[in-house]
Formats: C-alpha cells, sequence, structure tokens
DNA sequence: AAACAGATGTTAGATTTTCTGACATGACTT
DNA sequence: AAGTCATGTCAGAAAATCTAACATCTGTTT
C-alpha cells in the first residue's frame, strides 16, 4: 500500500527507539551529547527521532562492538558527511589519523572498515 | 537503504498520528471507541500506532468527509473484513443494510463507494 | 420549534513518559 | 593507583497522554 517513509521525519519518541535499536535511553542520550546524532524535539523539548535517526543509531551501536570509540565514529563522521556539505572546510583525515583509527580497530580483531559500513544489523529487521 | 515498514508495529505516539492525518486527540479516540480502530498500548496506558493505524484514520477521515456516520463505516468494515476471518459467522450486510448506506451516501451529493475505496490521501503523502 | 443524536470541543485531575543533572560503577589505560 | 570512557541509577521537574464529564454545533425527528 505504501511505500518508503520520508526518512527525515521525527516521529518516533524514545521508548520506541530504545526497543528497535536495543539501546538504553542513557546511551542514546550520551551518543547525542556527544554529537553522533541530533533528533529533533518537541515544543515541550522531548526528543522525536527519525529513522535515519535510528538507522544512525544502529550504525553507531554496530562500530562500538567492533571496538571504536565515540571520538573515532563522529570523526569517521565528519569526514564521511564532508563531500556533499556546502561550507565548512573540507577537513580530510591526516595519515596519522587515519592510522590511529585503525589501529584502534586492529586491537579488537574487528574485520576492516568496509566490512563495517557494509553492515547487517540496520532497520530492514523491522520493515518488510 | 530501507524499506517497506513492518506496518503493524505500534510506534507511533497520538502526537504523531495526529500530525499526520490532521485529526484532533479527540476525534481519535473517539474513533477507537467506536471500534474502527484498535491501536496498541504501552504498559503505562498510552496509544501506540502503527503505519496501519495511520492508513485506517485516514481512510475513516476520508469517509467521514464523503459523508458517511461511524456506523456505515463500521458497518463497512465488519463486512470488508469478513473473508479472511477463521471464526465470526460470516456476516453480509442484507439488501436493506446496504441500501440504507448508499441513501446515506446519496444525500451527501459524494462520490460512488468504488471511488472512495481507492481515495488518495493515504500516507503517500509522507512516504516516498 | 423543541427535543434528540452524532461528532467534536474543552477542561480537570491523575498517571506515564521524558528530561536534565548528578553521582556511581566497571573495564581499560596509563 | 589514578584517570578516562561508556553506561547505570536516581531524583525532581516538566511534558504528554489518559479518562471522564460536560459543552457545543449540526443536522434530524417529532
Amino acid at each position: 500500500m505504501t511505500n518508503r517513509v520520508r526518512r527525515t521525519m521525527p516521529i518516533l519518541p524514545i521508548s520506541i527507539v530504545m526497543q528497535l535499536t536495543d539501546l538504553t535511553a542513557r546511551q542514546i542520550r550520551y551518543y547525542e551529547e556527544q554529537k553522533l546524532i541530533s533528533p529533533a524535539r518537541t515544543e515541550g523539548n522531548k526528543r522525536m527521532f527519525s529513522l535515519n535517526d535510528v538507522d544512525a543509531l544502529l550504525e553507531i551501536k554496530d562500530y562500538l562492538e567492533q571496538g571504536l570509540n565515540v571520538a573515532g565514529i563522529r570523526k569517521l563522521y565528519e569526514t564521511k558527511e564532508m563531500p556533499q556539505n556546502d561550507q565548512a572546510e573540507p577537513k580530510t583525515l591526516s595519515d596519522a589519523e587515519l592510522r590511529s583509527l585503525l589501529r584502534e580497530e586492529m586491537k579488537h580483531q574487528a574485520r576492516p572498515f568496509s566490512q563495517a559500513s557494509q553492515r547487517h544489523g540496520d532497520l530492514s529487521r523491522f520493515f518488510k
């Protein structure tokens, strides 16, 4: 009958996002505090999440499970999101930074990045 | 990236459903009271709606705007939903009942039913 | 016209959900 | 041992939602 959700529309309260992601409210709020996500707010200041937010959270969860830390994930996003961005200097990861990220990952015997970015645990669990 | 929502999963609070349907909380609760919808409840008794619920509400809204009343819509659903149902006697509309529904609709210079059921205002407004 | 019925508005009081901020804790690093 | 990171937990405040009751508006019936 319908379709593809307008994925940026804030429609989900935190309680539902908790269920969808298996994250605690504490974790979700922490990731926001750490600028990994920026959910919308209602007039009354309650967080309201889009499906994109949920995807992002699942991705964050995945990276964390692979041994990356929040700072590393943030850095990853900063660079990943540069391409389309109009202003904001086209910050690239220095070689040193990249190596540092890689090293971090190595420590935890995780798979190489290419794998990570095509991870499974996205919303397809809940959609069909 | 993803997909088709598992449309029966209760994920939306009433505030969002109000936005999506342009109905008031009062209307939504009334339609539930009148057994046109049966949204899920949280442990704390808050209504939580699925995308199917939203579709149903848009359909209800459409029928009401066409001059049907709640009783007529309910009857319509009772018969429409019989086919797949296991128990529940295969109640059909008597000729008299059908004529009564039709007459009701006539009064309000609405289009014939066939039109109504393929109405436009479903979630495609919000999905893409 | 008065009475009635159906759908919706409005308000009040109670309960649930979410919020922020603070402090606690467990696992690693250093 | 001390420090850091990610998360747990708790308290108090504010927002969102609930039910129930009564009000109002629009047609319908008598």
